[in-house]
DNA sequence: TAACATATAACTTATATAAGATATAACACA
DNA sequence: TGTGTTATATCTTATATAAGTTATATGTTA
């Protein structure tokens, strides 16, 4: 059991969280959904209305739900207006707020290498999907993208569906897979441009380009992409904050 | 007044956060002082205690308190253990927490060009101060800092000082001017080491190197610090998390 | 009658208070 | 050294009111 004093003692709260998190998990409730009214999931979950408020208060700090008063609760989604740009941390330094455009070069079936296999915590050799892209801003080719998932999590993804989908790239892997990205990490690095990625971003072979390593979280912290992104970052910055 | 209905309505618990906020503008506590207990603080703004745990929770989400169960909530610090890492956000690649030592340049004051002016919120020409040093892991030279604060917050800052202080830079402005750093946004590009550069880190002109600009604030968005950081990042990376 | 505006109701989250039980830490004292 | 006391934050429940959203009913008007 639970006991307080139980060494594996976890508020009430927070086992709501998990249950609630177990529900993403399973589909239950897929991005873009309202989930059910405080009331009726303390009903579920047999705990006050309270216990499930400061559990939907903590998983919407996180941005996995977002609150809207009068409306409901609902579950984050990359296809919403306002959280499509929440993974894109490049910006112009005037300040003006620019989507990029996205060239996609190429959709490939690969096998992982050991770094990769360990960072999506797959077996070395297993099957995935590599995506390379090229974004610009302005017209001016900006950021080269090569994006490793899991082709067992992204079966039957192909070149065609990518570039018939209107929106952001973790937008599509939602709605044709119920993948939502919730976190993701970044090792930034500074790098010279090599011969390949000096032709795509139109610069001079070893020029200064901003290497992005990410690796991207779905719920339950499970690692479903690992990118790197190299980036000319002449009038255009990273953007961080910190607190 | 503040009824619900007028156009100002702020809710009870942010105004105790304004309050609270206040009290640490004025320097009623200090950086790591313990702040009064939820108890006391409802009877002294005449709100219940929920409203004041409301206020404290979202001051600890934004890492400008800490709450110890049993013990207080207190003013976070960088003086602290815990926390005197919590914006030096370059690490080593191999996962080996490192703790950087500093070697002052040189501590210089000068006039406030345009752009400094505009981001410390100054006159253009105000006084300030610019603190340069070196910044080595293992020995080896990786980040070379410009540092710029106003004089008129950091009144008797001199380079003698700063020598003999033992802790962080960020450590230092709280123990000898009460400024307390509580956010920063950074603003990062790749570029070619200049002759200076190449030669305090080591590097061959024209190496790629991180350029890490930022702007740090203390209690009320105040802006206070300025700096340019440039780094070698060679084995190590700039390592930052989103959601 | 049909179209439109307004009022009402029913739902949602948000805010605020209160009360009691529990976990953690520090201290006094035997 | 240990044991109880006290003070703190934490957790849980309960209740009430406010405020935002939507659908429905009720008019009013052309």
């Amino acid at each position: 059991m639970n006991t307080p004093t139980s060494p594996s003692f976890r508020p009430l709260y927070d086992q709501i969280k998990i249950l609630i998190t177990q529900s993403l998990i399973a589909g239950e409730w897929r991005p873009g959904d309202a989930i059910p009214s405080e009331i009726d999931l303390a009903a579920r979950f047999k705990v006050s209305q309270g216990t499930v408020r400061k559990a939907i208060d903590e998983l919407a700090a996180e941005n996995i739900l977002i609150r809207r008063q009068g409306k409901g609760t609902f579950v984050a989604s990359h296809s919403q207006e306002r959280s499509s740009t929440r993974f894109l941390r490049i910006a112009r330094d005037d300040g003006i707020t620019e989507y990029p455009s996205s060239r996609l070069l190429s959709v490939t079936r690969e096998r992982a290498p050991e770094h990769t296999a360990k960072l999506l915590d797959l077996r070395t050799g297993a099957s995935i999907f590599c995506i390379k892209r090229l974004l610009s801003f302005e017209g001016m080719p900006r950021i080269f993208d090569e994006i490793h998932v899991p082709a067992s999590t992204f079966k039957g993804l192909d070149e065609a569906m990518i570039r018939n989908f209107p929106g952001s790239l973790y937008s599509f892997f939602e709605t044709h897979f119920g993948i939502a990205m919730i976190r993701a990490e970044e090792h930034i690095k500074a790098v010279p441009a090599g011969p390949a990625e000096a032709d795509l971003l139109q610069v001079a072979p070893q020029s200064p380009l901003l290497r992005v390593d990410r690796v991207a979280f779905t719920y339950g912290d499970r690692p479903v992409e690992w990118r790197r992104g190299l980036c000319h970052t002449e009038r255009f910055s990273y953007v961080t904050e910190m607190s």
